[in-house]
DNA sequence: TATGAATGAGAGTTCATTCAT
DNA sequence: AATGAATGAACTCTCATTCAT
């Protein structure tokens, strides 16, 4: 056996992780069109255009493929808000580019938005678990940057980060995750935003 | 053929209804202990203290029971509620209401309110649909009893009734349903209730 | 108690007859749509007016209910059939009345015809070995009275009574209880019958 | 991508039919004892050498099986059949041919023969006419080789194919699936072959 | 790595039968 | 005699998972 050049196993990496996302993205449409319980796992190989037996290469279960895709998600809307939310000084427009960039990121992956709401309105605590733990970096971002910040900025009347970020976190879940049967949102984020922000200010 | 006396076809019926009410309560458990999918005919009759076949007795399948369960919580729910806001004058006080009644209800009927929420945000559009029209009522309490009402007391600033009830219901729901692990609360219904009186609010 | 009058008891014996013929006749119905096993016992009784227990009162099991329908059917069968053939003097005219008069019968009971022919040619050996009991004095009217008379008549070509009774029971059953989709039967009694007494004739 | 080579997939599919027979067969057995209400997909499989899972990646439902066997079976029925039948020149020797050769059929393959039989005089009218379709070369076969054959050789007394053929399909099915408690069939080919010639011919 | 045939536990549903009324 | 609620065995079908190729 001659060795490899090294390019061939960065090629094969590439093409795995390539492999990995496009299962992880049916998995995405499968579990948000089925509920994870109703999802079916040759549907989703299928959909990615691969046979049953292929997703096994890349995940233990049906239950760690939602657990990835938890971790996944998480890690995705978190750098999708936090970009825009740090961009902003004051505490007022970052709750507000909160709500409107979140409902942007729901809007730009439905899919993953309905995914990632079932677990948290779901029956599954295994999940719950998962998606608190894979979402703790958002929680950190409304609790300090700017739950904590609007408070020293005097933007704010009083108020516990720790418990508002559970409320902030409901609310922007709760309602941008809501469309009705032609795909189009119950409510727009801009008008949520606004609501929050009225609801927390001075 | 005599006619029968008439107490003996109405302990009939008495007790049906409460087979069908023990039935529907063991539903609710397991629809909100294991999703609707999860969900076992079998643990729901064994529950209820029946075998497996008598819940065909009374629900045409599975689908069935669980469209029963939701017009039977949305009628007790909105009883509930509806009583307590329309003592109430002022719209502030019945948003206040709606918010701390709906959140004790809850409390109340936890199994229900999961179960509830569970399709709320779940995947299934027919059960969202027959939610929909279950509350519908709901939605007309808010809507004209609450926010209608409000601007015409002028307590809340300029919005659009058929809008914001939608999010009411969903900072509702969205904020009630959500329990720890240990079954405790994330949020308090007055919480939530100040939170939502200020969003409104002048 | 006093003594009850004897025409007391005569009702009442008429009134079970009539309940057992209404049922046997609802059977019918239901065995010749859905055959044995797909019949449902609760359906008999409801289209016999009754409710699903009260079967229980007349045949010991829905088995014992074909077996009853079978005995039944072969003495109707066996009467219309015998009448009419023994009027003729001839053994050609007998074996061509019996198919015409057959076919006549199972003309007026389609439903009848099509449960004992389910069983002719269905899977359960004991309800063909009941219907091969039942049907024993019609192989004899045949045998004896059509095919021996037919050979002493010097009519039929040599053949052996006990044989070609079997061929002429599956011709008869065979063709007169093949019905097409509106219900109009593929075949004409007249029709068989000539083609039966051409093929036995000298 | 390379190319796999091509013996693999034969292999593949070589293995594949071979299963779908060995299904088709066990699923005969069954349907033959137990008609197919009472056939039972796991004894067919289990029969078959395979779980019960495994027909399900060959036949999509209990019912498909049942079809799929009607059509395989017409199949290998006029494939038998039609070799014979056109081997004779006279349509005498055809017809006489048809009922040998058809007896000879179904003593070869029972369980097929019984399994017709049970859809031609049972309840289900989709399988009569998936049979019905199946069959049609059959009648075909009938029609135009043997019985317009024979009027234009003289041989048949005046007749009309198109209803005949009907005559001969029900007396050949109606006669040569009759078997005995032992598996012994009520009548002999040849016998039928000879009663069926004499009713046709001049 | 990718495949897909095979597996078998588990689910919803049906329905003959029982029996208290 | 008639009722119909309750039962639970039995059935078809689904599908996550395994594994030989």
């Amino acid at each position: 056996m001659e060795i490899m050049p090294r390019f061939k196993d960065e090629d094969r990496d590439r093409k795995k992780q390539d492999t990995r996302r496009a299962l992880l993205d049916a998995a995405a449409l499968e579990f948000a069109r089925e509920g994870y319980n109703g999802a079916n796992i040759n549907r989703i190989s299928q959909a990615a255009g691969y046979a049953k037996g292929t997703i096994y290469n890349y995940f233990e279960s049906k239950r760690a493929l939602m657990q990835a895709l938890i971790v996944d998600t998480a890690a995705m809307h978190l750098a999708y808000i936090r970009e825009r939310v740090l961009e902003m000084e004051m505490a007022d427009r970052r709750l507000e580019t909160f709500f409107t960039g979140g409902f942007e990121f729901i809007s730009a992956h439905p899919a993953r938005g309905r995914a990632i709401v079932n677990n948290l309105y779901g029956p599954d605590v295994g999940f719950k678990e998962a998606l608190y733990q894979a979402y703790l970096p958002m929680f950190e971002l409304i609790s300090r940057d700017i739950l904590a910040l609007g408070l020293a900025q005097e933007i704010f009347h009083p108020l516990d980060p720790a418990i508002v970020v559970n409320l902030i976190m409901l609310v922007y879940l709760g309602t941008a995750s809501q469309v009705g049967p032609q795909g189009t949102p119950w409510l727009d984020g801009q008008f949520v935003a606004d609501f929050a922000v009225r609801g927390l200010s001075k």
